[in-house]
DNA sequence: CTGAAAGCGCTTACAG
DNA sequence: CTGAAAGCGCTTACAG
């Protein structure tokens, strides 16, 4: 079973007429060599002849590069969340990869804490660079691998850290939800976050909420703010209780359309009608939105581009280029749906995209 | 950046006072070479100590193993289907693996028929095997691959091939639906199949559905069924259809959820009521089927284990241990919420799940 | 512009 | 039970 003698180099070589050397030199486009046009045909000729595939381990070898990238999908709390954009997120991975000829390790990690699961793959020189999705802050096989150089770009961030990531611009996300909302008359918007505000992206949103009133001259009231912990079932109580509150709240930012279904709901459930009663805007778009009822108004996550944007900085480290411009935020889209009550005719959207605001 | 000197197989061999083979013999667990207890601890004591990891390529090159298994996935209608349990299937597929050492390499191709993406991947020696969703039969790397021998499996039929796979029990699945309806006093039960009679799901779907009116004495009226074309779409304007008739059924198995989505729209924009008019079932159990309106009674597919069962049959292929049992259908399960008009209290699960059904 | 040769870091017959 | 040595199939200084 699938003996069949191997086609190395060497055949590659005698068939063309060449060294070796020269049979590598073609193959890789190796800078800076010069190749008469005649041999350099010569030699793809007969590689395509004899479907010449050079051999990755002994490539690796003795190149010293993998021309392969991990991708670790590092168990976190919001994993329905990311769940549902890791096809897109893979897509623009895979996308920027394949373009340069690189491959694509996939692997989970249950308990970043107590494996070493990535610091393995990297030892064992089984890829040139990470891309660490769901990254921590205790995380000492990250820290380690940094001080050694490796590189890594997180699918995330990292609170006040120098390491390379890409994330979404949640600020600006969560300002042009409550931007829309008040521009559509709305003076007592009440926030439920996505999560407990100890995270980044939750203590994020609930600041775009927040320069979002001071901006228009509406008071940020505390009243009027509650913290999800990811769940539908978080948004629903939090409802609950911003119900209660005199008067109640007009319209509502969820940080998370899960937590905004959970808040539909418990709305729903009072006898109260969305839009009428209440306006609401969620966070994600995760495909499910659209189709609530009502279809919820969100702000859409630029997946494929974070995928995109993770490889390419990633290439570039590994590559050696110039290390700058290593950590990117990606702008954010409003979906106009019906939950919001500004829906003109049909589905419409507004503002960003693809383009991508860098900082640092 | 990066440098630091490589610990090698040699610095454990030293350390620990025996030769390169012995270590190597010790790591691996060579089968059939007896090693004093005092030696082998030695030498894993040194290897821990140095933080010794094997090198993949050098490993790979000399034994001629990858220990790597590539995830191909094809592009296909059926995306949005496929993308909501890609996750699942991933963890089904990581966990397989990772138990045995060996890693995913990921890689989508976008047209089968016109780039030698998978077959390259094999070339090069990337991987020992490959794992193929969403297979075509007019895929010619496919058949090319199989000829060599080389470890293929797929996730997903190719009807009336040899070629292991993995996949639902669709026409199980679709007599659970049905026969849940007929069970409740339905007799004019539509159909509104999740895509086209040429694709294997589609039809094993149709005829789940018709073993299970026939076995119940029920005639199977073409009148009654429509064919979908994977969109939310496709399955309103048939379900248009299906009202006119006259009398129109009671009850509709819409043989994907994305398609009973649209049948519900069209229901309810006519007026009529789910599940009071109209009882339905769908088939996936994709993520959303519980949060639309009614929550939809649907068939659960077993995501996880289609990864893991692909990921365990084609390890033993790898190994080249015994190839029988290489073709695997799985159970799915009836999730009874309140599309169907049956809920009893909370939402409740009956059969199947977890154990799989053996077939040729 | 091209080639002979060393070397990447393992595994694996083959001796002993 | 353990070791010396060949070899896996490339790349890459180094000569010429």
């Amino acid at each position: 079973m699938h003996a069949q003698r191997r086609v190395t180099s060497k055949d590659v070589a005698e068939r063309a007429g060449v060294s070796r050397t020269t049979v590598s030199f073609v193959l890789n486009d190796v800078p800076g060599v010069r190749i008469s046009e005649e041999t350099r045909q010569k030699v793809l000729r007969a590689a395509r002849e004899l479907h010449y595939y050079p051999n990755a381990a002994a490539r690796s070898l003795a190149s010293r590069k993998t021309h392969r990238i991990g991708l670790v999908l590092c168990q976190s709390p919001e994993r329905i969340f990311v769940d549902a954009f890791l096809p897109e997120v893979l897509r623009g991975i895979g996308d920027v990869a394949q373009a340069q000829e690189f491959r694509v390790l996939l692997q989970s990690v249950e308990n970043v804490a107590q494996s070493d699961t990535y610091t393995q793959l990297v030892g064992e020189k089984q890829i040139d660079g990470i891309i660490l999705s769901g990254p921590r802050s205790d995380d000492s096989q990250l820290l380690a691998l940094r001080r050694e150089g490796f590189p890594v770009v997180l699918l995330g961030q990292l609170e006040g850290s120098e390491v390379p990531f890409v994330d979404v611009d949640s600020v600006g996300g969560a300002r042009l939800a409550v931007e829309h909302l008040i521009e559509h008359g709305h003076k007592r918007i009440g926030l439920i976050t996505n999560a407990p505000p100890q995270y980044t992206a939750s203590a994020q949103r609930e600041r775009g909420y927040r320069e979002a009133l001071e901006e228009h001259n509406l008071t940020y009231d505390r009243g009027l703010v509650r913290y999800g912990d990811f769940s539908e079932e978080s948004g629903g109580r939090a409802m609950s209780e911003l119900l209660e509150v005199v008067p109640p709240p007009t319209a509502l930012f969820a940080a998370s359309d899960l937590v905004a279904f959970g808040a539909m709901e418990a709305t729903k459930a009072r006898g109260l009608r969305i839009p009428r009663d209440l306006a609401l805007v969620g966070f994600d778009d995760i495909p499910l939105a659209r189709y609530v009822d009502p279809p919820l108004t969100t702000i859409r996550l630029p997946a494929y581009g974070l995928g995109a944007g993770a490889g390419r900085i990633l290439l570039r480290l590994i590559k050696g280029e110039e290390a700058r411009d290593t950590q990117l935020l990606l702008e954010t889209g409003l979906v106009i749906r019906d939950s919001c009550g500004f829906h003109e005719g049909t589905t419409l959207e507004r503002a960003a995209g693809g383009r991508g605001r860098e900082v640092d």
